[in-house]
DNA sequence: TAAAAAAAACCGACTGAACGGTTTGTATTT
DNA sequence: AAATACAAACCGTTCAGTCGGTTTTTTTTA
């Protein structure tokens, strides 16, 4: 095989591993040592797709940011024209799929929290953005940053084993977070202090 | 100095130093060599009153857990008989003190999420508590728990290092999730889905 | 076009530092 | 005198990273 595809293909192991790992033993159990064995690859071989172990975290949070923006995006393009506030759509919609997966790229977050903090500025400015144009979009804005934050709230509560909910109960919020009738008073949908007849 | 409050004040400077290092240097930094450093105590002397590492964390979420409770308990017995659902106004208002604090307990769950994941069983017990409470008493047990989400999402964003927000945005938000005017259209306060005039 | 050289990917043993915890001792309190 | 709190040196293990090597792929040379 080329070295192209072999270098990639490492690369590609690499990351599964630690989110492997990051998902069963918790992200204070991410060491080289532990990357080496369960992507069957040696530590040689890892270090020398990664010259450190901050370069594998960086690496880890380049894929989920990336993933967090393809998804948002591809959200945006085939379902956009159906709301009123597609990007706060989209978000909803990411961190929903986000946390189904057990093995999602957003434990990248858990990873850089316990052991890299500063490779979080590049999510919070890619946030920050997100928030402009969910607030810009908005008819009310606070309301629309809200929802924003209740999503990351599910999300981040069940990412770092702090979710007091069930799966059906989180996928039930996720679903009334993200059902633009029930937060702009239309009918046909529940609305806050108030019954539809 | 008597024995008792010696080990009290040598317990507590452990709890404060270990807060610290969370605070500014992240929980990949939380060593006992690092807590005694801080604390100024050696490091047998840190080992007398906490048998293991592990045993350090767990008190930290002892006191994470005693203060949460107790300023809830606090706030309903003050301010209680003001709101139409005391509990959720309680948690809101704890969340808000707890990240408003650079040193906070809740630093706590970082630690624990980090390095001891075990340690947040409690925490979620805990919690599921609070929200059966918080939906009991609410005429939309739904909004209620969306508006608690919203509120662990700013705290446990701000918390990680993942908040985009500033803190006059934050404080503005914890505000806004506070008012049950808002989420109950009740005069006097702009509401979802509509003007007030 | 085949062989040789260079480059890249990978391996596994090794190093020094840091880590959690232990041991032996001293000082203070009971 | 015994118990408790604490100090400081020490131990074995784990860790990130290094190093010298092998294998595979790519490029250069004859």
């Amino acid at each position: 095989m080329d070295n192209n595809t072999r270098s990639e293909r490492t690369r590609a192991a690499v990351i599964q591993a630690a989110l492997a790992i990051i998902a069963r033993d918790g992200a204070g159990h991410l060491t080289l040592d532990a990357i080496a064995r369960e992507s069957g690859i040696s530590k040689g071989g890892l270090m020398h797709q990664f010259r450190t172990k901050k370069a594998v975290l960086a690496a880890l949070m380049e894929h989920q940011a990336a993933f967090f923006e393809n998804y948002a995006r591809d959200h945006i393009a085939a379902h956009g024209h159906q709301h009123a506030q597609p990007r706060l759509a989209a978000e909803i919609a990411t961190l929903h799929a986000a946390v189904a997966d057990p093995r999602s790229l957003a434990l990248a977050l858990l990873g850089a929290v316990a052991q890299e903090p500063e490779l979080l500025g590049t999510t919070r400015m890619a946030d920050r953005e997100a928030l402009e144009v969910i607030r810009a979009e908005a008819a009310d804005p606070d309301l629309a940053t809200l929802r924003w934050l209740a999503a990351r709230g599910l999300t981040l509560s069940s990412l770092f084993g702090l979710s007091p909910l069930t799966d059906a109960e989180r996928d039930h919020l996720f679903t009334l977070l993200a059902d633009e009738a029930r937060w702009t008073g239309q009918p046909g949908s529940d609305q806050a202090g108030g019954k539809q007849g």
